[in-house]
DNA sequence: ATCAACTATGTAGAAAGGACACAATATTGT
DNA sequence: ACAATATTGTGTCCTTTCTACATAGTTGAT
């Protein structure tokens, strides 16, 4: 499994902790607030943008998609796709749109990672954003890259990014890493008909190591999830292997919970 | 759960540094934004706050540290403990300034959750709310609860919240039920000496589960994590267990990632 | 026909998990 | 002092899962 880096909190920084003290006279607690919308109105104020990790898969490499960041101050650096917030938007609405609009596609894997909120890491001022992770298949009928400056960068050779976006994309590559091993999430990686060496090589690549071929394949055989469709894979320069869909409809019949204690 | 103890993966340490310098050598296109800073003030702004989901155990219960609301509109109802973020200031820096301030304890667990920003989730407009989840000792000496107002709440019992706060407690609860699973938090939740009958409570309770006692105990013996300190529980009606601490150390030199396809 | 490069399946030993039983040790009540 | 009671502490057996490894079959290229 995964193991975050954050188990155990260290000491909390002597200026974050160090002259707070609760006044007991303070908030008497007979006086309710009355007027919610002015005291929300007297809250200090961030734009909050959501940034999306979008993840592709091709000649066997995790790649995420980038575009040249349209600031001077990151002239030449990538940054992720994302965009502001708007105004009675949820996050994650905000996430489909971008998706939507910078890639034309709309039933994707989306879900959120987390934000991050360094007050430097927008060189414009203080800036919140809120991580997705989303994953697509790169060849797609659908897909549409209409933008010439977007690019399906592959994640190994990926640095030098706009803002924090590189710190960004490690965490959704680790909630990457740690969710297609509990979740049915590769396949929307792949094509909807794959052949189980394709499915070991997502595995291998995202994963970052090799597994054994024969018992890769007995994992995948005893979970029974796979559809034989009868099929072989077309043009490949060697004997032809057989190709599968997922069993979503009966994964999500018989989604079992596990208890397992492990660390 | 199986948690194949499969193949094992070097720890990946993430490059932080990661916010860019500009480039003097690159020369400016006219498209690019030279003015970031204009560019960010005409964001659309939102207030952000974070609620704690500070939980501790007690009486073999869950439970989860709650105020009454200071919001007429939601007099006598329970809500989380949080703020509003500051300017400039670090999300997790608010979550554990409100924990210092509500709690007074310092050395706490803490890791965020997710963010919630439902429009019409706060009555006074939109705010948008990052959850944080925290671990403690709720007999810890350091704790000091002034408020009367606030009130350890049994996780099973707990409705009626103020604004989203009940999504917001069974978000973070489930979240509790996976990580404690995968790490060694539910120790943050005990005192630094337990019994291995207190540790299984902690684990059925907050998994609401029950486990054979024998293979619990030999689960933890084998991973080795617990150390035995050579004292014996004091004042029960029993015969008393002996008294362990989790080796912190020996797990964070030891941790290790495992691989294991499992849904 | 032969070779190269795969696919496809099986088997045996090791490790981990799960269902149990029984002895040892403390407190409580008499 | 002693029995009753409650809980700790350990071991065993069986099943399931994991892992390392071997061999046969199919296709395209030469």
């Amino acid at each position: 499994m995964t193991f975050r880096l954050h188990i155990r909190i260290p000491k909390v920084e002597t200026n974050y902790s160090t002259m707070i003290k609760k006044n007991p006279y303070e908030k008497p607690h007979e006086h309710l607030i009355k007027d919610a919308k002015k005291l929300v109105q007297a809250y200090p104020k961030v734009p909050v943008t959501v940034d999306c990790a979008i993840f592709g898969f091709e000649e066997n490499k995790l790649k995420v998609l980038v575009i040249k960041s349209d600031l001077e101050y990151y002239q030449g650096h990538y940054s992720l796709l994302g965009d502001i917030v708007k105004d009675n938007e949820e996050l994650d609405q905000a996430a489909y749109r971008v998706l939507k609009e910078r890639t034309g596609m709309n039933d994707v894997f989306l879900d959120q990672v987390r934000a991050f909120s360094n007050p430097a890491r927008h060189p414009g001022g203080r800036v919140i954003t809120v991580a997705y992770c989303s994953l697509l298949n790169i060849n797609h009928h659908e897909l549409k890259i209409h933008d010439n400056d977007l690019n399906w960068h592959s994640i190994s050779t990926l640095k030098d990014m706009a803002f924090d976006h590189k710190e960004i994309v490690d965490e959704c590559y680790r909630w990457l890493q740690k969710m297609i091993q509990e979740h049915p999430l590769g396949f929307n990686l792949l094509a909807e008909k794959f052949s189980l060496r394709e499915l070991q090589n997502l595995y291998e690549a995202i994963l970052g190591v090799s597994l054994d071929r024969r018992n890769f394949r007995k994992k995948f055989a005893s979970m029974d999830l796979l559809i034989d469709i009868n099929e072989m894979e077309q043009d490949v320069p060697h004997r032809p292997g057989k190709l599968y869909k997922f069993n979503f409809e009966k994964y999500e019949k018989s989604k079992r919970k596990w208890i397992g204690i492990d660390f």
